[in-house]
DNA sequence: TAGATGACTTGATATATGTCAAAATGGTTG
DNA sequence: CAACCATTTTGACATATATCAAGTCATCTA
């Protein structure tokens, strides 16, 4: 299985004008009202903005209102892992419950807009609505899919198959966000693919243009189209 | 960072007699008592048992209460990858929270016990117990960030880095449960070990000798002794 | 205890991906 | 628009790990 759609959210955000997309179904006009009240605050961050750094203290998870960032983890030694890319509707900072400090630092790939949603309100309010705990229980669980899916292509796929489970995957969140899943420019360098996928940027470069020689996609830079999906999800699932 | 130290519970489990070490510290006796009554169904698992498979329906966590556990998710085409073991101490089954049906299977690595946590009991009981509720979001984020690092380490690192990461987070994981740091017998295979690291079993096999013959370690099949630690700290560290 | 079975080690070789280098392309800024 | 810089592509070559193949060693059962 490809990397899973991950966290994209249902909760809060009405403020952030995401009321549309972002709400759990549930929920009675007065625990909307509530929910309201704990999302008010709006930042924006320019391309290349840090939201957090690792080793920042943590308050808040953040809603992506519009956008999109990385999240990436350093070694010791300087190296660094891609380990995330968070697109609109998507929640980011659930790695720092764990210690309350951030484990792992979010830059902005775009300029970008985001909820604060802070964390000893949000559990306030999920004590008082089930519904919306569950739905907090939910968000972090698909997180821990979603890893364990990327370690499943990191550990047991080779190059193209990575690749191809990368656009299938972003093709699949492009949709679920009402954006076309054929079509799309990509918000990340070869270099930040390759990390995020374990593969040096050459070797992302070759599997684009291996692919588009097949007629698999279409790619000039960072605009790439989808043109066989069904050949792409076979490439994922066998050989 | 190596993988980090995953999931311990401290949570509930007092009937299992795991008193001691899996009680958050912070709740009164009445609270006890609750807790108490969560958790008191115990179950056995002989060595190759399933606790859970791909697709159950999802009802319980599992505390571990002696033995261990390896999880797995299986690809459509047969291939697998063992995504974690879990030892004594901790929880498992967090991914199935996500969808209500579990996305990977556990299996049982030694004859081994668990206590019964009814989710959606433990939900009531954290609406009522706040500590009892950041206790759950920290086990479910501690996961998050062991994932993270496992993506890391099949991301970015060679061969013996990996397998160097990996017997330190056994030491560590030992060390945490009252257990030698240096000594300890595996309980999985080269197989499993290679399926866990992203490796050929040969590779795994060939990184155990190739440490031996370093001095770094001390490896009869699976009775493994660190001898140097440090040294298998910088290995992990920079390279 | 012997025999059988699966686990592990080791060697020789193959291959996917990494590395190094250069050229082409695209985007940005004055 | 021109010049510049970063990004991407492509090629030639290097290397880490996989693959294939014996052979040895452990563990379990009879």
């Amino acid at each position: 299985m490809p990397p899973n759609t991950s966290t994209d959210l249902k909760i809060a955000c009405s403020n952030c004008n995401l009321r549309e997309i972002c709400l759990p179904v549930e929920l009675t006009e007065s625990e909307m009202h509530r929910l309201e009240d704990l999302s008010n605050n709006k930042r924006s961050y320019m391309s290349g903005g840090y939201l957090y750094r690792t080793g920042d203290r943590f308050r808040s998870l953040h809603a992506i209102r519009s956008g999109s960032f990385k999240t990436r983890v350093l070694h010791e030694d300087g190296r660094e892992q891609v380990t995330g890319f968070l697109m609109a509707g998507e929640i980011i900072g659930l790695d720092a419950i764990s210690t309350d400090f951030h484990t792992c630092e979010a830059v902005a790939m775009e300029d970008s807009e985001v909820c604060e949603l802070p964390f000893t309100k949000l559990e306030e309010l999920s004590r008082e609505i089930p519904s919306l705990q569950r739905h907090l229980h939910k968000i972090m669980s698909r997180e821990i899919v979603r890893d364990q899916g990327i370690m499943l292509l990191l550990g047991s796929m080779r190059a193209e198959e990575r690749l191809a489970a990368f656009l299938l995957n972003l093709s699949q969140r492009n949709a679920t966000h009402g954006m076309s899943a054929t079509q799309f420019k990509l918000r990340m360098s070869r270099l930040e693919i390759g990390s995020y996928l374990g593969l040096k940027l050459e070797t992302v470069s070759r599997a684009f243009s291996h692919f588009q020689d097949d007629g698999l996609i279409q790619v000039k830079a960072r605009a790439v189209e989808l043109l066989d999906l069904p050949r792409l999800r076979t490439l994922v699932g066998k050989s």
